[in-house]
DNA sequence: TTGTCTGCCGAAAACGTTTTCGTGTTGAAA
DNA sequence: TTTCAACACGAAAACGTTTTCGGCAGACAA
């Protein structure tokens, strides 16, 4: 077993300085064309590579990307990760993923364990508890030893910092809205509490569709999901109690879960009950009928976070305080649980 | 904005030594009682907390895990990577994570990036691409440079190393075996080429359960899908030509294919035709019909190669020859597309 | 001979820790 | 008064880099 050669034994080898071994590798032209390839030819044979930590050190710099989500397995995040890798790898950063399980105490650990030198920037999206509890000093403390932080997705006016988004309020409002153009009245909401920010922003876009068409707001058609694991009961509810004619969730999960009880109930989506999700995940695509749903591009909104989060990290004035909050763009995917939208 | 503070600020601060305040942190005898909680109460004041990086580098140790896997978007690696992070957390461990997008070029840049320093150990499941070319120089040097891996799921024999597998043969065997134990006679297999290494065990599974049976092996009821985005005309062949009973599928896209597929073809399932697939993620749970399937637990699997990997890098004995493959029990969740199996 | 320039290289500091070893002071025992 | 231990603390090395600065030799001009 041959261990990582370092700078100090090529040099003992050598015969010469570390500082001559480091400035050859690095064709320093203080060094004679003689000591330098030999150097190098050495340095190729035993394969030498920088430490990086040694590196890290030196220049305060690590190279490496802090990634704190509140899940990993779940589709949406899974692809916002995947846009961050690839734009950080494209750039040489690595990227350090830590899960905070939708808990404001692992959230605050893992950041707090992160910022003592291990990376040199957060992209994060908020636990449902810290959402809940609204506090964020966790964060705040962080941007304010100089770290930036980008958040995405679950984000918050209370931090200021850059931020990736899309816009959930009228998103839902124009999918709710082309259930209304096509000839929709009574159309039902499954949505989640309200903490959660997302859920909150699609119900708000629910409401105004339905106000600005002219539609009387009837709360017996909302619902509002608690535990996402026990939602049939509540959902099963509202589609027996009313004779609703679609569905707007705000997840594929609630979506999915609406066209099976709509189903149990003899009711035929898309004949019956129109449904339209958000979030075009695997369900959406691969569950039949396949679900029409919104949108949000995670790859996207990975790729601009780390694109948002790097620039910062090499722009030369340190300090810009000017925050950017960058709005990605949803479409409608058009499928088979909604007839065909005009 | 303040800095983080380090040892030596604490030290001019207060007029000590930086060893003094390095002892009374770490609640040193060889400090009086009297600079100690002086210490500890600036330290405590200005929120010191010690730099990763410079302990790294002291310690040759980062308490970090380093994962690489071909695809985030994938529901089964990200439930391993979710099952590597909870131990790895639990443990002290970070985890850094390095997709190789099943490319053999960027597992070996991945590999070497992360081997100089920036982690303690790999958790790792191979590409395609370098499964196909059988070439493993990136992984056992590392392994020669005393740096432990570990492997799951898409394994070599060619390397010597920890593993974390599923008995890939046995379980298929298992799942032909329960369809033809309820009567089904002609089983159609929808693979993947044999360079995949599951993909070829799984095969292996089926003809074995095939002949064990008495069943006559039929070349024409197995298709070997290469482009798994257009897998559908293969299959739509396959179903459409021969008059199948079953399917069993190497994984759950080419079984929701095959039921999209058999749909079409005025099939239903699971009366005409009984499928099984090839584990337990999201399109299996919810596409309807939902989808009997081998389950392989990837937390589980996550877990197991976390303990091992940590359990090597914390043993004594460094040199402990001893690899051990560890194998995780799977099984057979029935859902709707099969009739109930006995 | 003296001075100066240039080419080549090494010493040392710095990044932030931990830890070993040494050292000065104090008090008590001899 | 001398000796020695105990106590409290500091200096320095080490981890592996990069980089600044200084120095030494030789060449060349004056």
């Amino acid at each position: 077993m041959k261990r990582k050669v370092t700078l100090k034994q090529i040099a003992k080898e050598l015969d010469v300085s570390i500082s001559t071994v480091s400035k050859s590798l690095r064709d320093s032209s203080e060094i004679s064309e003689d000591t330098r390839l030999k150097v190098q030819a050495f340095a190729k044979l035993y394969n030498y590579k920088p430490n990086l930590i040694a590196l890290s050190l030196k220049n305060k710099k690590t190279k490496t990307i802090g990634i704190i989500i509140p899940e990993i397995v779940h589709h949406f995040f899974a692809t916002v990760i995947s846009g961050i890798e690839h734009v950080a790898n494209e750039k040489g950063y690595n990227v350090i993923v830590c899960l905070s399980d939708e808990s404001f105490d692992k959230e605050v650990i893992n950041m707090e364990m992160l910022a003592n030198g291990s990376i040199d920037g957060f992209i994060m999206s908020l636990s449902k508890e810290t959402q809940q509890r609204k506090d964020f000093h966790h964060i705040s403390e962080v941007i304010n030893q100089g770290m930036p932080v980008v958040m995405f997705d679950r984000v918050t006016n209370d931090v200021l910092c850059d931020k990736v988004i899309i816009d959930d309020s009228l998103a839902a409002h124009q999918a709710v809205e082309s259930l209304i153009n096509n000839g929709m009245k009574k159309i039902g909401l499954i949505t989640t509490v309200d903490y959660v920010s997302v859920g909150k922003l699609r119900t708000d876009g629910y409401v105004k569709a339905l106000l600005s068409n002219g539609i009387h707001l009837n709360n017996d058609l909302i619902v509002k999901i608690e535990d996402i694991d026990n939602c049939s009961t509540q959902i099963e509810e509202l589609i027996s109690k009313n004779e609703l004619d679609s569905i707007f969730a705000v997840n594929e999960l609630f979506a999915v879960t609406a066209i099976k009880i709509a189903k149990k109930l003899q009711r035929n989506v898309p004949e019956d009950i129109a449904v339209i999700g958000f979030t075009d995940g695997i369900i959406s695509n691969y569950s039949s009928p396949s679900i029409t749903t919104v949108s949000q591009n995670g790859i996207k909104m990975g790729n601009k976070a780390a694109q948002m989060l790097i620039e910062r990290l090499e722009s030369e004035d340190e300090e810009n305080e000017q925050y950017i909050t960058e709005v990605i763009e949803t479409h409608l995917v058009q499928r088979e649980s909604t007839p065909m939208l005009k």
